[in-house]
DNA sequence: TTTCAATAGTTGTCAATGCAAATGTTGTGA
DNA sequence: TCACAACATTTGCATTGACAACTATTGAAA
């Protein structure tokens, strides 16, 4: 069979993250929060204090980016960044009290989406779609 | 058990899209082509002409860019993008015969990252994936 | 038919993004 | 210990991209 764009895996992939992304910013903007910034408040949340380089490599987002995004959420309060006393170099970044109590309120719509996403759909072929999610990112880093 | 983020679905989603657009985007830039340039070339080349609000729903890239981007690409000789006769206000895109050659040559290049994704993951496999991507987006539409 | 709403596409403007250069800090070999 | 490479983050700058406003055309109601 010849290579047809439209069914092919990035095609697919795309089109369902640009979608997913979409429709979860629209709700996140009522609390002035974009995908990214989510993206940074979920995993502190999850995984506690991380470094701006490791930030970066679990949420995908930039370095740069992420340095000026961390930037407007310590602004708003939401983030503490500290120097660390071991390593000037090294930045601290964790969840302020607001920024815990902000993500708790975000998660609930970030599973909201998750569960349009995936209605009709065995939970364990979304297990399965996830392990090949997982197979696919190790091959495109290897 | 309860929400992780960097478990759900819209992460791994996320993460397998960027990965695989910037290494894609990577080996375009040499022939000075963007992953969404490459959405559209792929789009007309498969399905022949279209019209700009097809084209943007077809390759999930934003009226307004995609129409800059088609701008683009006439001018570098690769679309003809005429005004119908029937509606003055539809425009009728396509790809020029130096379009559909260097799409053909781009191609094989898209074929190629699908694979090094694909390696080592069953052929039913990835068309379940696809099957179950194609439900979660009409979920989400619906 | 005339007016007004709807449609299709383009452009103005500004925020988001990313690369590359700069800053500051730590580690390392002479 | 001194010079310099490596590292972590930030900032400058130029591009990309999106929303909203605008133009042009068509359809539809009065």
């Amino acid at each position: 069979m010849s290579h047809q764009f439209v069914n092919s895996l990035p095609f697919h992939l795309n089109r369902v993250g640009v979608k997913l992304a979409d429709l979860f910013g629209e709700r996140l903007a009522e609390h002035a929060i974009t995908v990214p910034m989510y993206r940074a408040l979920a995993v502190l949340h999850q995984e506690g204090p991380k470094t701006l380089t490791e930030l970066s490599q679990l949420t995908n987002v930039e370095l740069s980016t992420l340095s000026r995004l961390v930037g407007g959420l310590v602004k708003r309060g939401l983030i503490l960044r500290t120097r660390i006393e071991e390593n000037g170099r090294i930045v601290r970044i964790e969840l302020t009290k607001d920024g815990e109590d902000l993500t708790a309120k975000l998660m609930p719509i970030a599973i909201e989406y998750e569960q349009i996403a995936t209605q009709g759909i065995e939970e364990h072929e979304i297990t399965e779609v996830k392990r090949l999610l997982i197979l696919i990112y190790q091959n495109l880093n290897a």
